[in-house]
DNA sequence: ATGACGAATCGTATTCGA
């Protein structure tokens, strides 16, 4: 079972690559965010026609997640529960493999969780309300992970987290001082949510290190320096994690024409 | 020469992303 999550960047100004991307990776289950369209926009005969189910919660401009599945898609829910958010940047199924001898069932979110810049606004003691709303939702993920964990199923968190977990992470930690994919009171949330008992599937499998980045700015030359973090991130369950076999990262994507800021990322789990 | 950013939008400038 092979899941992947991309931060495709706009889905309509995307949708050349993710065809080749998704003919070429074949994953099982894929995990969109950014589409910035609505959902009667979505390319959904496109995709389809690969053999895809596709649920979308879509939103005009921004943000906007997806889940293809080339097995059924079933419970599906949109937003993250106990959340009030006008933004759509979170859809959750349960993907049935039924067949075989044992039918097994996979718990599959995408969440492209907010970037939270600025942090901090001009005459007042208080975060800006972008960082407050990060950590709200940081807050509401962990929340609802913890529900999760209560059933004692398999299922994976996928997604742009916005979070870059560790110093190794990122090109030049100094740089990133303050800043809200980095700072004291976001490492401090994304470890909440993960010491609940979740699996972060790469730092797990592999040393992470300028090898393991997941996005490069458009700007500054920054893909041929190499000038790049890792913030699109597999969270497990525990009964998830128990059949985690391999990760990859797609990064020659990001030397296609017209690329996506963010390149695929994918693991594979055990049947 | 240290590298014209890209996408969407009522748009020929602005906002946003990370």
């Amino acid at each position: 079972m092979k899941i992947a999550s991309w931060n495709v960047n706009s889905v309509k100004a995307r949708l050349p690559n993710v065809l080749r991307w998704l003919e070429e990776a074949q994953p099982d289950i894929a995990c969109l965010q950014e589409l910035k369209c609505v959902d009667d926009a979505f390319p959904r005969d496109d995709i389809e026609a690969l053999g895809y189910n596709v649920e979308t919660h879509g939103q005009k401009t921004y943000n906007g997640v997806a889940l293809l599945s080339k097995y059924p898609l079933e419970d599906v829910s949109r937003g993250l529960p106990g959340l009030e958010d006008e933004q759509a940047r979170y859809i959750e199924a349960v993907v049935s493999t039924q067949g075989s001898t044992n039918g097994s069932a996979v718990r599959v979110a995408s969440l492209y969780l907010p970037n939270g810049n600025p942090v901090s606004q001009e005459s007042s003691d208080g975060f800006h309300e972008k960082y407050t709303y990060k950590l709200n939702w940081m807050a509401a993920l962990e929340a609802h992970a913890s529900t999760l964990l209560s059933y004692e199923e398999a299922f994976v968190l996928a997604g742009d987290y916005n979070v870059i977990p560790a110093p190794a992470d990122c090109h030049a930690p100094d740089k990133w001082e303050g800043d809200a994919l980095f700072r004291p009171e976001t490492h401090a949330a994304y470890r909440r949510l993960v010491h609940l008992g979740l699996t972060e599937a790469v730092s797990t499998l592999s040393v992470t290190d300028d090898t393991t980045y997941t996005f490069w700015d458009y700007q500054a030359g920054a893909w041929p320096k190499n000038n790049g973090i890792r913030i699109d991130h597999h969270l497990l369950s525990p009964l998830a994690a128990d059949k985690l076999e391999t990760f990859g990262i797609d990064k020659h994507t990001r030397d296609w024409e017209k690329p996506s800021d963010h390149v695929p990322v994918w693991i594979e789990l055990r049947d």
